[in-house]
DNA sequence: CTTGGTTTGTTTAGTAGACAAACGAAGTTA
DNA sequence: TAACTTCGTTTGTCTACTAAACAAACCAAG
């Protein structure tokens, strides 16, 4: 019954590691007398954890930087080629995916719709799909860390999926049998979730502590980053802000609950507004609005209304540094942000509101995938800090 | 520009001298041979941690335990005696004050109403109050280790408060200027946040890490434990959920927004709706309920219904593992809870639902006094993990 | 082209602290 | 009483950090 990893000369060297590791990892390229003077850490001391992260291929001298009046230093980099790391994002309707580096860079992309109804399973579509992504000639010596996988819908802390509203999906343990079928660890979860750290990390939130990216799609999902860390609540999945109601008594909602923001602020919402003028999708009411269609003009600025009245609620209650909207209903950030900005600043306390700006993604549709690849870059990374690899 | 703490081997101390403290803290009465076991160190190692934590006060042997077929073991315990922590309640018109050990226990109480506007200024009295609630004999050898203060507003992160809306008291750097006076540290906080400590340790959210403290007093506060600690948001300050609109078209709050959750649920709104039967107060509009008063039991059922429907809310946002109604509200526990519970059961997500359990507060008025005072214990332990005490 | 001062990175010696094993003291059971 | 357990200390070994010394590499001024 090990209350907690104790404390021995292996974890002073693995927290040193981690120390040297990081440094490079935000001022590459940096030389062993720089990383020293930057952490602290002895100059003998920096020499034997880099020829270690050397040996092991995580690092690469890449020659002689400037000299400032002496020996010139020996430059030193991170090797994001030692490995490679998959990010899906798996959409109702569709399958994205993105081979990175270990630093999250894209090196290859894929996408497309999902099979109809009849076909293959979804779960057989994704390994397929997964298939194609990997890599010919898997990179040395770490070939393909790991596998990040953005599902739509609740997904638990063992990463299976529990719920999926908008599709047609079993119960699966998404996580578990990819990782029998791949031998790679697999981070499955929320798409939002993804979608927020693929913004915070590469996109409008860099270096934000405190964050709440609200994808808005279908229905309405949130990744939420508190504290500089994703929040999942007590049983593992995150909270759903879609069912975030802001009007006890409107429309009852199929979760049971009334006046859930997402029957006012989703893509269905849209929908089913835009219907009235005959209209059958976002695409095209965009379109109309480009056109100058007042009464199309007049559903964006609604639809971001409510909007900015959920986030106002958001802003309230979680105090962040920013809120980003992403998802299919960011194509049209140009005729919701006036009405989202306007209820945000009539709404939002005083305190918070200074704090806190509403941006739309900037990565579009791609934060999910982008997260979903970092994700499983950065526990490599983890698994290296703690020594497991 | 040091990044992090370099690891060496004072650091490994550190580490592991806390992690047998802890083995004290939750075990005791504890043998050195029963600390190795139950946390891995070595026996030779816990004996000279062990050494170290007598000779600085925070262990006593208190005698020898039973054999289990080999010589006694001699049993050591934490020495709550060995210093003091002071926690104080600043409430809208009361002072409420604990002396407690280094564990929390109280060992002195106090409460006094605030005097009449005119006399002294809050600070004055606060300065006193807390003379009076200090030890003749300090302790041996730490003495009082911190003090605990719970505010009745927005408190930044450096301790400061910012804004009280149910009294008159300028912005002030409460914490600051209580150290200066005091010469020992002191944590300034929101009185929710407080509450929600002390129901997690001493009161009826035990062990929880995911716990929301709804303070139902005058307004709403809350406080909130995610991930086993306190919440605060981007700028220092909690969320205010007592602001969070529950419906969009609502009445206007002063705060800017509508529909605000605290115009329908809070002491307050009870009153507004009380005076309608010629009722002044919540202790006679409890009286009535008791007498079977059917407008009365009619009153705390809408006030329960409304804060059923907040809570509702939060378990679908936060996902806790419990929700815990404190303050003033509490008293009528056993009119609002059917309303409170049937409104939770109609409108959170039934994922979310199954988790949460939603109680009163147990420990009655006293959660932050209760909160407070083991902040400042508890900060000086941590104090003592760092190698700083 | 030499000389002096600087910077880089390695080598060497010393130290803190953890662990393993052995041991004496104190108990229990047969 | 003898044999076996358990507790806590002592002793020696090992790991990994630090400080200091040092060699190599470099710039610049005379």
């Amino acid at each position: 019954m090990k209350s907690t990893t104790t404390g021995d000369p292996a974890l002073i060297r693995r927290i040193n590691t981690g120390i040297a590791l990081d440094a490079v990892l935000k001022g590459e390229p940096l030389s062993r007398a720089a990383i020293s003077a930057g952490t602290g850490l002895n100059k003998a001391t920096v020499s034997s954890l880099v020829q270690d992260l050397l040996d092991r291929g995580l690092l690469t001298e890449t020659g002689q930087g400037a000299s400032s009046g002496g020996r010139k230093p020996v430059m030193l980099e991170f090797r994001a080629s030692a490995g490679c790391a998959i990010g899906i994002d798996v959409g109702a309707t569709y399958l994205m995916g993105v081979r990175a580096d270990l630093r999250g860079e894209v090196l290859a992309e894929l996408r497309r719709p999902m099979e109809a109804a009849g076909g293959r399973s979804v779960m057989e579509q994704l390994i397929g799909f997964i298939e194609e992504l990997l890599p010919k000639q898997p990179p040395q010596p770490y070939g393909v860390v790991g596998i990040g996988i953005g599902l739509p819908g609740i997904v638990d802390g063992a990463g299976s999926l529990l719920l999926a509203p908008h599709m047609d999906w079993e119960p699966t343990e998404v996580a578990r049998r990819l990782e029998e079928r791949f031998g790679v660890p697999v981070h499955a979860d929320n798409e939002a979730n993804f979608g927020a750290q693929g913004e915070r990390i590469f996109g409008a939130a860099a270096g934000i502590r405190h964050l709440v990216y609200v994808s808005a799609g279908m229905g309405i999902g949130t990744g939420l980053v508190l504290d500089g860390q994703l929040y999942r609540g007590a049983s593992g999945f995150s909270g759903e802000l879609g069912h975030l109601s802001i009007q006890f008594d409107g429309p009852a909602c199929r979760c049971g609950n009334r006046g859930c923001w997402e029957r006012f602020a989703s893509e269905q919402a849209a929908l089913e507004s835009a219907a009235a003028i005959g209209c059958g999708s976002l695409e095209e009411l965009v379109q109309l609005a480009e056109q100058g269609h007042s009464e199309a003009l007049r559903i964006w600025d609604e639809i971001g209304s409510y909007l900015g009245i959920g986030i106002a609620t958001i802003i309230n209650v979680f105090n962040p540094e920013a809120v980003l909207i992403g998802s299919r209903l960011s194509m049209a950030a140009r005729w919701l942000e006036p009405a989202v900005q306007r209820e945000v600043q009539a709404r939002a306390l005083p305190f918070h509101r200074r704090q806190a700006r509403v941006r739309f993604a900037e990565l579009g549709d791609g934060s999910a995938v982008r997260g979903a690849a970092w994700q499983a870059a950065e526990g490599f990374l983890a698994r290296v800090k703690a020594g497991e690899a």
